[in-house]
DNA sequence: GTGTGCATGTAAGGAGTTACATGATTGC
DNA sequence: GCAATCATGTAACTCCTTACATGCACAC
């Protein structure tokens, strides 16, 4: 059975306590969303698989008329998940910038239109520092208090580094308006 | 006809000066494939469709007898680009990386466990640094030199980025080593 | 003559998205 | 009664990747 980051993912929520599909689908929105996407789509189908390998044992949980299932994680599924996030085997990364993207052709238009252009990207900047401060961090900080880091440090990292990416642009704002 | 931003990525090759496919892939490989991976079967297909709705001319400028095609904007290309550039529309970024999901489960691992992950984090962030300086920045610079600034701009962003990134991470290590 | 680079494409498949489809519960 | 939320799934499609297929030119 082939495992993918998806995988990865949906089995770590669970260990992390997210018993439904939808309760997965909602606390990787909050947390996970931003370096590894995940449609709703791929969640029902993807524990369906992970059961059928055994990874995930599943209970019916109903409330009241209507269907729930609980899933958690089998000892087979605990050693997947471990040995993944021990292995540091051919990491996937995917980094696509639609406004990077603008940034590298940017020679084709006129100086203010490439400050523009730089000002649209640092104020990008800006709201995804500013959100991840105000959304995602007092939520991953509230586990933190109970043991859990890890989604304190990577919600901080994300804040940090667009930070400082905003204050990078800012400078390049600065040397291209005033060389 | 519509647009993706694999769409502009060739239109902006074919503006900077690269005229076949073979040439746009070459490009790209060395500049944009790392804000937006583009694999060589994209290429002629899109080729195709961009002649097709009018945005690309096309000569036929064989090599002996090596058959070569030589790509030119229109003007309605030129324009689209353009167009692109100033629009600030829905602007798709999309992040994927194996590593930060794996810190974001990391409670999961042994103390030692998760100083080895940032470790292999930090060496990962170092490494990406130091080969955009090494081999992606030197291209772009002489690039620079001859007023064409935006792939020099992007090669700074992203090593100046990755190496504040390292030293969050190494911050992150120490004070998990050592709270 | 052989390996490396230049050059153009196609076929099949995988991963992930959008939109669809349905229905119960809970709080106002 | 109504809206928001909880909850589970499917179908069709798009995008992109891997692998395949071919062949000339040039330097050594």
């Amino acid at each position: 059975m082939r495992l993918r980051p998806a995988s990865y993912l949906i089995l770590g929520m669970v260990g992390l306590g997210a018993r439904s599909g939808h309760a997965i689908k909602q606390a990787a929105d909050r947390s996970t969303q931003f370096f590894w996407p995940m449609s709703l789509a791929q969640v029902y189908p993807e524990l369906a698989r992970l059961h059928g390998g055994g990874l995930l044992r599943r209970e019916e949980d109903p409330r009241g008329g209507r269907e729930r299932h609980a899933y958690a994680l089998t000892d087979a599924g605990e050693q997947a998940l471990g040995e993944w996030l021990r292995s540091g085997h051919a990491e996937s990364t995917q980094f696509r910038d639609e406004g990077i993207l603008r940034l590298f052709f940017a020679d084709a238009l006129t100086p203010a239109d490439q400050l523009a252009l730089l000002r649209r990207l640092r104020e990008r900047a800006a709201a995804v520092t500013a959100s991840t401060r105000e959304e995602i961090l007092p939520a991953a900080e509230a586990l933190e208090a109970s043991g859990t880091r890890g989604p304190a440090l990577v919600a901080r990292l994300r804040a940090d580094t667009y930070s400082y990416v905003e204050g990078w642009l800012e400078r390049a704002e600065a040397e291209l308006g005033d060389p």
